[in-house]
DNA sequence: GCCAACGTTGGC
DNA sequence: GCCAACGTTGGC
Protein backbone atom coordinates (compact mmCIF):
# COMPACT_ATOMS: atom_id res chain seq x y z
CA UNK A 1 0.00 0.00 0.00
CA UNK A 2 1.38 3.83 -0.59
CA UNK A 3 0.61 6.55 0.66
CA UNK A 4 -0.40 10.33 -0.45
CA UNK A 5 -1.89 13.57 0.60
CA UNK A 6 -4.40 15.50 -0.85
CA UNK A 7 -4.32 19.53 -0.57
CA UNK A 8 -7.81 21.59 -0.21
CA UNK A 9 -8.96 24.71 0.55
CA UNK A 10 -11.67 24.59 3.04
CA UNK A 11 -13.78 27.27 1.38
CA UNK A 12 -14.22 24.86 -2.03
CA UNK A 13 -14.19 20.86 -0.50
CA UNK A 14 -13.18 21.01 3.29
CA UNK A 15 -12.54 17.94 5.47
CA UNK A 16 -16.56 18.27 6.97
CA UNK A 17 -17.80 18.18 3.00
CA UNK A 18 -15.98 14.67 2.87
CA UNK A 19 -16.93 13.29 5.84
CA UNK A 20 -20.48 13.99 5.10
CA UNK A 21 -20.06 12.05 1.96
CA UNK A 22 -19.49 8.93 3.84
CA UNK A 23 -18.39 5.74 2.30
CA UNK A 24 -19.82 7.21 -0.98
CA UNK A 25 -16.62 8.87 -1.29
CA UNK A 26 -16.45 11.86 -3.57
CA UNK A 27 -13.88 12.41 -7.20
CA UNK A 28 -11.04 14.39 -6.32
CA UNK A 29 -11.65 16.61 -9.20
CA UNK A 30 -10.43 20.00 -10.68
CA UNK A 31 -6.79 19.11 -10.76
CA UNK A 32 -4.77 21.15 -13.38
CA UNK A 33 -1.20 19.81 -12.75
CA UNK A 34 0.52 17.31 -14.77
CA UNK A 35 2.79 16.44 -11.18
CA UNK A 36 -0.50 15.93 -9.23
CA UNK A 37 -2.69 13.94 -11.80
CA UNK A 38 0.36 11.51 -12.07
CA UNK A 39 0.25 10.88 -8.64
CA UNK A 40 -2.96 10.11 -9.07
CA UNK A 41 -2.72 7.52 -11.81
CA UNK A 42 -0.40 5.62 -9.65
CA UNK A 43 -2.78 5.31 -7.00
CA UNK A 44 -4.52 1.75 -5.99
CA UNK A 45 -8.03 0.85 -4.45
CA UNK A 46 -7.32 1.08 -0.93
CA UNK A 47 -4.13 3.75 -0.42
CA UNK A 48 -3.97 5.80 2.18
CA UNK A 49 -4.10 9.25 1.99
CA UNK A 50 -3.87 12.80 4.17
CA UNK A 51 -6.19 15.50 3.88
CA UNK A 52 -4.98 19.02 4.14
CA UNK A 53 -6.79 22.17 4.74
CA UNK A 54 -4.82 24.75 3.03
CA UNK A 55 -4.56 28.70 3.53
CA UNK A 56 -6.05 29.89 6.80
CA UNK A 57 -5.56 25.89 8.63
CA UNK A 58 -2.62 24.66 7.01
CA UNK A 59 -2.75 21.39 8.86
CA UNK A 60 -3.39 17.72 8.43
CA UNK A 61 -7.33 17.34 9.49
CA UNK A 62 -7.58 13.87 8.56
CA UNK A 63 -6.89 10.25 6.67
CA UNK A 64 -8.39 8.87 3.42
CA UNK A 65 -8.37 5.75 1.46
CA UNK A 66 -8.68 5.61 -2.05
CA UNK A 67 -12.31 4.12 -3.58
CA UNK A 68 -11.44 4.25 -7.18
CA UNK A 69 -8.81 4.41 -9.19
CA UNK A 70 -8.07 7.19 -12.25
CA UNK A 71 -10.69 8.11 -14.18
CA UNK A 72 -11.69 11.18 -16.01
CA UNK A 73 -12.04 14.06 -14.74
CA UNK A 74 -16.16 14.83 -14.72
CA UNK A 75 -15.54 18.52 -14.28
CA UNK A 76 -13.68 19.11 -17.58
CA UNK A 77 -13.60 17.57 -21.52
CA UNK A 78 -10.00 18.13 -21.35
CA UNK A 79 -9.21 14.05 -21.81
CA UNK A 80 -5.70 15.23 -20.44
CA UNK A 81 -6.94 15.49 -16.81
CA UNK A 82 -8.03 12.21 -13.90
CA UNK A 83 -8.93 11.72 -10.82
CA UNK A 84 -9.71 9.30 -8.35
CA UNK A 85 -12.24 9.14 -5.85
CA UNK A 86 -11.56 8.95 -2.30
CA UNK A 87 -13.41 8.59 1.28
CA UNK A 88 -12.80 9.79 4.91
CA UNK A 89 -11.91 7.44 7.15
CA UNK A 90 -10.10 9.21 10.55
CA UNK A 91 -10.66 12.39 11.52
CA UNK A 92 -7.02 13.71 13.55
CA UNK A 93 -8.05 13.81 16.97
CA UNK A 94 -5.06 16.16 17.06
CA UNK A 95 -4.56 17.97 13.16
CA UNK A 96 -0.91 18.22 12.33
CA UNK A 97 -0.13 21.60 11.35
CA UNK A 98 2.73 22.36 8.71
CA UNK A 99 4.71 23.99 11.16
CA UNK A 100 5.02 20.85 13.01
CA UNK A 101 5.54 19.07 10.05
CA UNK A 102 8.59 22.17 9.35
CA UNK A 103 10.14 21.67 12.89
CA UNK A 104 10.30 17.63 13.31
CA UNK A 105 13.29 16.45 11.41
CA UNK A 106 11.47 13.15 10.31
CA UNK A 107 9.19 15.10 8.23
CA UNK A 108 11.53 18.11 7.36
CA UNK A 109 11.92 16.11 3.75
CA UNK A 110 8.08 15.88 2.86
CA UNK A 111 7.02 17.22 -0.18
CA UNK A 112 4.34 19.33 1.98
CA UNK A 113 7.33 21.43 3.09
CA UNK A 114 9.32 21.47 -0.09
CA UNK A 115 6.86 22.17 -2.80
CA UNK A 116 4.29 24.05 -1.28
CA UNK A 117 2.17 24.43 -4.86
CA UNK A 118 1.74 20.59 -5.22
CA UNK A 119 -1.94 19.63 -4.43
CA UNK A 120 -1.44 15.84 -4.50
CA UNK A 121 1.70 14.28 -3.67
CA UNK A 122 3.11 10.91 -2.31
CA UNK A 123 4.02 10.35 1.26
CA UNK A 124 6.48 8.08 2.43
CA UNK A 125 5.48 5.04 4.89
CA UNK A 126 7.96 6.62 7.76
CA UNK A 127 6.37 9.92 7.09
CA UNK A 128 2.76 8.48 7.21
CA UNK A 129 3.76 6.59 10.67
CA UNK A 130 5.06 10.26 12.32
CA UNK A 131 1.78 12.00 11.23
CA UNK A 132 -0.61 9.38 12.73
CA UNK A 133 1.66 9.12 15.86
CA UNK A 134 2.31 12.89 16.38
CA UNK A 135 -1.89 13.35 15.39
CA UNK A 136 -2.75 11.02 17.97
CA UNK A 137 -3.90 8.62 15.92
CA UNK A 138 -3.43 4.44 16.63
CA UNK A 139 -0.69 3.59 13.57
CA UNK A 140 -2.99 2.30 10.77
CA UNK A 141 -1.61 -0.95 9.00
C1' DG B 1 -3.58 41.65 0.45
C1' DC B 2 0.98 40.86 -1.05
C1' DC B 3 4.45 38.41 -3.11
C1' DA B 4 7.44 34.39 -4.20
C1' DA B 5 7.55 30.12 -6.48
C1' DC B 6 6.32 27.52 -10.00
C1' DG B 7 3.80 25.72 -14.08
C1' DT B 8 1.88 26.68 -18.53
C1' DT B 9 1.38 29.11 -22.79
C1' DG B 10 2.64 31.03 -26.97
C1' DG B 11 5.72 33.79 -29.99
C1' DC B 12 9.85 33.43 -32.30
C1' DG C 1 13.19 24.16 -28.66
C1' DC C 2 13.92 28.33 -26.02
C1' DC C 3 12.35 31.79 -23.21
C1' DA C 4 9.47 35.70 -21.80
C1' DA C 5 4.98 36.65 -20.22
C1' DC C 6 1.34 35.39 -17.69
C1' DG C 7 -1.72 32.93 -14.33
C1' DT C 8 -2.31 30.36 -10.14
C1' DT C 9 -1.26 28.66 -5.68
C1' DG C 10 -0.44 29.16 -1.07
C1' DG C 11 2.39 30.92 2.82
C1' DC C 12 3.02 34.98 5.27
Amino acid sequence: MRYWLFKSEPSTWSWDDQVAKGDAGEEWDGVRNYQARNAMREMKVGDRGFFYHSQKEKAIVGTVAVTAEAHPDSTTDDPRWECVDIKALDTLPTPVTLDDCKTDPRLSHMVLVNNTRLSVQPVSEDEWQVICEKGGLATQA
